[in-house]
RNA sequence: GCGCCGGUGGUCUAGUGGUAGGACAUGAGCUUCCCAAGCUCAUAGCCCGGGUUCAAUUCCCGGCCGGCGCACCA
């Protein structure tokens, strides 16, 4: 059981119907996985369980924006980047490079980025770069592009281009303008969605770990730096396991074992907004049937931490001896937002209104347009802007007779009472302010993944062997089998009608009457399905069923009028098996 | 993307230069009836393309897919 779990369950998903790869009839195309039947509903139930924790107990809102979007998008989140990558690998030593980085590096060039594959070569060779880790020269090493976004083209003809979003969050961060709108203008808020991604991996490995199209549940968390602050206190006693960066560069570190409100204190977690959202995960995940022993928070070593990250921690866990990520925890201060105001004419800022207003001298012009326009020809209007970024940043500029000002590189003198300069007091009720943001960001697919592998058990009934999913009720895609004892004496009947009743009433059921009945309940097991009921004669004279728990195969009899209730209350967690044998004990 | 190994019913696998056998699963019937029982029958397979050959699932080449290692994972 310790090993090859990973192969038990892929073989498994593939039979039983949770995943498998698309495309089978073509051959397979690697990197896309399909949900069977009983993985799509898997899958929906882990989503809706985020849901109900990131959006609705935190009182976030929820938006669904679309999977394409138009190619200015990935410029400003700086995405379009990665997709001019160039890679050059050194012959001697293997490592792969970036090649625009080393032309930058040793070059005059700056923007190495934007100049074709083959001149970079051609640079490489001119310039007679080496590798940097052996000192092998590169000279004559292909340069490979590489391109982790899918390009599309939006529109016939003459279209524009687009891309396949690589994350959901860009998503929310263009709509920034209009959600805040939505949220009154005030800070905090936070925004969620539930969503396909897509990234043209090289190298797609490991099942629905590393797909080309990923679902992911992003959270963007908008707030005010300077006055807003996580109720750590909701948190403060979750336990969590940490394996800080400091841990992960010994020779042996290990991990803290402690509370969210003992690491905040300690200053292992530095940032209070991701100690929160750690806090809140945890128990997320325990929910949903993670492994606790094989799950820890470990923070990203400053080599892989963004720039713009103050501090980031992914949730990882472990199958197999493996540890990967599910979900990373960033602070990502005002850096998105930032982006788009550069790239976007809209504002991405909030207005944030002061305790009290703020009297202030401001500095301000009124050029006299029919002095530029003569003079400076086409060039005045930039004139007149330069004079009023001037006026506000440099306010000595204007204690002369001329004021020189700088655009397009040209160099304009207006004389002083041509500015209009001027200095007001004027009353300033607040400021713009551009939010931070915090990230919780899941990965879906390989929650998915985990929960499966984690709740795969092989155990012995009646000297038969037998594998089961010990599947948590809430996420179970199947809630109840129902079987007729046989298939005759009208219990066939009778156990449709019992099927269809259920149904009714929201349970997700499976109907099953071939075969021998342990074969049924085998079957059961296999998809985690928590309950069976079973109709036999007793149900025809009696009115009671009996109801099988599937961890402990243990049995007892239930009124059919109170079926339904039970079995509710049993997948809510509102009553335990026991306690339904103690009270069938008691009749 | 590179290197090594592999690809046979739904699943797991045996085997072969003359187109394949098992187990499990699935369906029908008999029997049994609360934990994968038995019997009978049935359905169902050599990844794709090219080459060598009288003949290729088998040998060779390429592709696709998978596993492992390296790289990549913004």
């Amino acid at each position: 059981m310790t090993e090859d779990v990973s192969e038990r369950v892929v073989e498994l998903a593939k039979r039983r119907g949770f995943f498998f790869q698309s495309n089978g009839a073509y051959g397979g195309v690697s990197g896309f996985y399909t949900y069977g039947p009983q993985g799509a509903t898997l899958k929906d139930n882990v989503e809706d369980a985020w849901r109900d924790r990131f959006a609705v107990a935190e009182g976030h809102m929820e938006v669904d924006a679309p999977t394409v979007m138009p190619e200015p998008v990935f410029e400003a989140s700086g995405h379009l980047d990665g997709f001019d990558d160039m890679l050059v690998e050194c012959p001697e030593c293997g490592e792969n490079h970036r090649a625009d980085h080393l032309v930058e590096d040793d070059t005059e060039i700056e923007e190495a980025e934007s100049v074709p594959t083959e001149e970079v070569e051609d640079l490489i060779a001119e310039h007679d770069l080496v590798c940097p880790d052996c000192g092998t020269e590169l000279a004559g090493q292909p340069v490979e592009e590489f391109n982790l976004m899918f390009e599309t083209n939006i529109g016939p003809g003459s279209s524009q281009p687009g891309y396949l979003r690589p994350e959901t969050a860009q998503g929310i961060f263009v709509e920034f303008p209009r959600l805040k709108e939505y949220a009154r203008n005030q800070l905090p808020f936070g925004v969620t969605q539930i969503g396909k991604a897509y990234r043209n991996e090289i190298s797609p490995r490991n099942s629905i770990i590393r797909v080309r199209e990923l679902t992911q549940a992003e959270l963007e968390h908008f707030v005010d730096p300077e006055e807003d602050e996580p109720p750590l206190h909701r948190v403060e006693d979750v336990r969590v396991t940490l394996y800080p960066a400091d841990e992960q560069e010994k020779e042996e570190g290990g991990y803290v074992e402690t509370t969210v409100g003992e690491a905040v204190e300690e200053g292992i977690l530095t940032n209070d907004w991701v100690a929160y959202y750690l806090g809140v995960a945890e128990p997320w995940y325990d929910r949903v049937g993670v492994d606790m022993d094989r799950f820890r928070f470990r923070q990203h070593l400053s080599g892989e931490r963004a720039h713009y990250a103050a501090d980031c921690w992914d949730a990882e866990a472990e199958i197999d001896g493996d540890w990967f990520e599910l979900a990373g925890f960033a602070y990502r201060s005002d850096y998105d937002l930032s982006k788009h105001a550069e790239h976007s004419d809209e504002e991405f800022t909030l207005f944030k209104q002061y305790d009290e207003p703020k009297r202030v001298e401001r500095a301000t012009v009124d050029p006299d347009m029919s002095y530029l326009g003569p003079e400076f020809g086409g060039d005045a209007g930039d004139v007149a802007d330069a004079l009023e970024r001037k006026a506000e940043r440099d306010r000595a500029a204007f204690d002369g007779e001329d004021v020189t000002v700088e655009t397009d590189g040209e160099e304009y003198a207006v004389p002083l009472e041509k500015t209009g300069f001027g200095v007001e007091e004027v009353t300033e009720s607040g400021e713009h302010i551009t939010p931070h943001v915090v990230e919780p960001s899941f990965g879906v697919d390989r929650t998915v993944y985990t929960v499966v592998a984690h709740a795969y058990r092989e155990d012995e009934v009646d000297g038969e062997e037998r594998s089961y999913l010990d599947l948590d009720p809430e996420v179970a895609p199947t809630t109840v089998g129902v079987f007729p004892l046989m298939d005759k004496d009208g219990m066939d009947e009778r156990a449709r009608d019992i099927a269809a009743e259920l149904r009714e009433d929201g349970h997700d059921v499976t109907y099953d009457d071939s075969g021998a009945i342990g074969r049924r309940y085998r079957r059961q097991d296999e998809v985690g399905t928590p309950f069976c009921v079973t109709v036999d004669y007793e149900t025809l004279e009696a009115g009671t069923v009996t109801v099988r728990e599937r961890d402990t195969t243990e049995q007892t009899r239930v009124p059919v009028e109170d079926l339904s209730e039970t079995l509710t209350a049993l997948r809510d967690g509102d009553r335990t098996f026991d306690e339904v044998l103690v009270a069938a004990d008691a009749e």
